[in-house]
Parts: C-alpha cells; structure tokens; sequence
DNA sequence: TGGCTCTCTTGATCTGTATCAAGGCGCTGG
DNA sequence: CCAGCGCCTTGATACAGATCAAGAGAGCCA
C-alpha cells in the first residue's frame, strides 16, 4: 500500500498509484487559511462542477471557488434556516445532510462523496432547507451561488450544467422516494450498497471493497428503518454469503446476487 | 353560483367573481389548435413561471410557451425515457407524475395542479426520468427548455426563478422523503390533505371543501401506502369529525384536528 | 491499563399496515 | 332500465419491521 496521508480507505486498484499528487489531499498538507482553488489538478474535476467546461471557463469558476479548512467528523458544514450563501463540492471525505423534524428526529436526506455537490436545496428560500454535517474529516469547496448565478449567464456550458445538477438531484429523490415507499429492508440496504459500491466505482476505489463512512444509526434513518434492522440486514447478507461485514469494513462478495437483492427496486 | 365553463370544482368562496374572465378556462372555448398565450391575462400567472418578470421581459417569454389542446382524462403528457423538450406549467385540471419500477409496479412522485410546473427531471439525461398523466381534463403550457436555457442567459430574474422551482422541487421531494421514511398511515395522510387544502387556498379556492382529483389507489401509491389503508384513514377521520368525506369530495370540519394528525410529522 | 461511552448485535415480543376476501356503490353504455 | 365494471369500503388474518431488553465490542481518554 502506497503512503498517503489520505485519510479515505485507499483500496490497492490500480489507481493509486495516482495518490501521491492528487489534490484531494492537500488541505491535510498545507492548511487552516484559505487559497485558491485548482479545479484543473484536482483529480475529481472530470465528475464534479468544472466537468463542462473549457479552461478559459474553468479559470473564471476557480476564481470563485472558496476552499477553507477541513471539517472534522461531526462538524456542521450549514444548518437548516442559516441563510444560503454558497454551494458545496465535497473535496474529500463524506457528508450527510439531513432535516430535522417538528417532533425533534433527522431525517437524513442523503449522502455526499467526493465529486458530489450539496446545499442546492437552499435556494429556494435563500436559507438552506436542510443541515450538512462531516461523517469523516473532510474537505469542501463553497461556491458562492450569487457569483455562480452571475457567472452561469455568461456561461451556457455551466448554466446548463447548473441546471442538469439540480435536475439530478431531483431524479434521485424520486429514486429514494421509490424505494421508501415500495421494498423491503434488504432491497433497501442492497441498494445504497450498489449505489455506494458504484460511486466508487467512478472515483476510481474498489466497487467491492470499501468503508462506510456512516453509522448504522445514519443509514438507517436514510432508509426509513431502525439500527436493529440495519445490523440484521447485515448480518443476514453476512450468512447467506453476499457480503463480508466487520463493522464499517464492506466487501460485497457475491455482487450477482446483491444486485438480485436490490433490484426487484431500482 | 356562478356560471362557468370550468370544470374544475369551484366553491363558493369570495374569489368566484372573478371565474368569468378568466383564462384558466379558455382551452374549452376555443380549442384545438395552438395557439399564442397571455401569461398576461392569466389568473396564474402570480404564481406561476411568469411570476418575476417585468413586462418586457414576459413577452419573450410568451413568444416561446405554446399551449395546445386540453388532455383528457389519463391521456400521457410525457412518458419515462421518452426524450425531454420542455417542462409544462399546469393552466387547469391535475396531473399526476410517476415512475415504473423495474418489477412494473408505479410510484407517483407527485401531484400538480394549476400553476405548477413539472417535467424538470428530464433535464439532467434530455430524457424524462418519470411519466406524467392527466387525472381529469387537463391544459397545460409546454415551455420548450432549449429557448428557456437560451432566455434565462439573458434575463436574470428568470434564470434565478428557474433554479428557485427545481429547487423547491428539491425541497419537497425531501418532505416526501421524511412524510414516507418516518410518519404513520394517518399522518401521511393528513399532511397531503393540508397540501392540497393550501395550494388550493393559493388559487383563492376553498381550502377547506374540495375534490380530490385523483383515485384512492393514487392516494395509496403516493404515500407507500394501500388503497385499503387510505380508505381506512378516510373513514377513521370521519368518524371522528375531522372529515366529511363523499367519495373524492373533502371537507375538512377540523381544521386543528387534522393539522394535529399531520404536525407530528411536517 | 482500566474504565467509560458509544455503537453494534442478537433475541423476544408487539403492532401497524399489508394481504386476502367479500360485498356495495355509482357510473356507463346497451 | 338493467347489466357490467371500476372504484371504494369493511372485515379477518398474516407478517415485516418496530420496540424493548440485554450484552458485546471498539474507540478514547485519564
């Protein structure tokens, strides 16, 4: 295993061999004070925000891009009613966002990787309509939306990536809706596991192989169910050799027959 | 009560005055072929698309919103995969949005009614992520989405508009989402009776006497719940004063009541 | 190193909603 | 006017997952 100071688990695929200077990493190199933001190294720019964009572009959105400190696990990165200011791209780590009901309980809306970009839920209202909270140390990009807004007229490739974003995101509510409202425990949990499993896939780590980064309590307030179920689910895929579990350690090992699990889902 | 043209169900309430001359009703009187809108003349249009504009800025976009004939009852506006050119605003009657399980069962995402817009999932793969029916005789506005693109580059407010409806559209489906993930058959069922109750009192409708559009099996299917139960909830709360119920006619007697049977959720 | 706390697991029991089954109501068309 | 077909209601029963309860690990700090 090459030497990293990458916090996530680093898989040994053939990738990471690129660790050594890759950008996710950096904010854990230098730190704590603000500087610019380099779309253009950074490995996730072929998933995140600048996908769309020729460098001239790119140039003008790094210069409104705002990389600060890291956030350490729990941390609040924006909470539900503060005012909305920006956006965000996880840079690395992981975040949830959730809402908090009128009777007190979270209802966890959905999980971010590396690449991915939350808050635009804020909008709207100009107050954000759920919170954000680290599930790891991470590392965020804010992207301040009344220049995005400015700088989205200028520029149909991002007003259109803008909008394809949000449209995303609706689509894959609607997917959660579905599974909420139609399948079972295990078909629930097989799916966030393909969907985890794929999302790696796409950054380059192990689509078998991973770490959760959130408690059984956050996956099962994701998927509308209790911890109890969650650790049956787990141990039930467990036996019936599907999965190997040790904690937050996943590995699917029949990925044919999880697929079978989820898929009388999505 | 006044005469009108409409077949919306019309109360009695104070805005009926205004029912004569307005343009909500125009696809029955005129019909057929396209021709151009006045968001102008239309009642919606202050909670509708329009809703941001200055004058100038509303004939342009009149120019490229094409209205054609009214949809009957459960004809297709657009269907799942099918390939996505516009959004459409509801001008009257309702419309229902779903999506197809890979197992052929359907999961209706949401419900629209005039001045609502839908279709925004297609954005993201130029291609519609769910289908939409009408539940009764229906007319909407198409809004082709490349020249909106092209407009909202060129006119601010309507640009910030846009991303404003996908992302209270964002922000509903995580109502939803927490409504299916952490609240009972009654409170489900409350909550979408309130909704309905207050988007009608947005078109100055009565909040608390209407029809329900759409079938008890659409009810069941919105809320991951069976026709059985919602049967069930309807008659618990008419047994206990909260509703009137006759067959899709509402009144809601109770107001708090029933507000209490939803809050401990939204 | 021990003790504390937080998270996870497993078992026993309970319950809300699904499922199965039957019948009623109301519209539609002959 | 009646027959037939959707749609809705109501009742009986079954079951998935919640809840309650008790431990077992794992991480963290003193």
């Amino acid at each position: 295993m090459l030497y990293t100071l990458d916090h996530e688990f680093v898989q040994g695929d053939v990738m990471s061999v690129r660790v050594q200077n890759v950008s996710e990493t950096e904010p854990f190199r230098s730190c704590s004070h603000e500087y610019k933001v380099s779309c253009d190294t950074c490995r996730l720019s072929r998933i995140c925000l600048p996908l769309a964009l020729n460098s001239a572009d790119l140039e003008h959105l790094e210069n409104i891009i705002q990389r600060s400190k890291p956030l350490q696990r729990n941390e609040l990165l924006y909470h539900e009613g503060g005012p909305f200011q920006s956006i965000y791209a996880v840079r690395s780590g992981a975040m949830k966002a959730y809402r908090t009901t009128s009777d007190g309980r979270e209802q966890v809306t959905g999980f971010y990787f590396p690449g991915e970009v939350l808050g635009m839920d804020g909008i709207s209202d100009s107050a954000h309509a759920s919170s954000a909270r680290a599930l790891e140390t991470s590392a965020v990009c804010a992207i301040p939306f009344d220049s995005l807004e400015k700088l989205s007229a200028l520029m149909p490739g991002l007003q259109r990536h803008l909008f394809q974003l949000m449209s995303r995101e609706i689509t894959e509510d609607q997917l959660l809706i579905t599974l909420l409202s139609k399948n079972s425990a295990d078909e629930r949990v097989a799916t966030l596991l393909l969907s985890i499993s794929r999302r790696n896939a796409r950054r380059h780590l192990s689509a078998s192989q991973f770490r959760l980064p959130m408690s059984r309590v956050d996956i099962g307030n994701y998927l509308g169910l209790t911890v109890e179920t969650i650790s049956r689910v787990f141990s039930r895929m467990q036996k019936s050799g599907i999965l190997r579990v040790d904690n937050k350690e996943i590995e699917i090992l029949d990925q044919e027959a999880l697929q079978l699990a989820a898929n009388i889902a999505a």
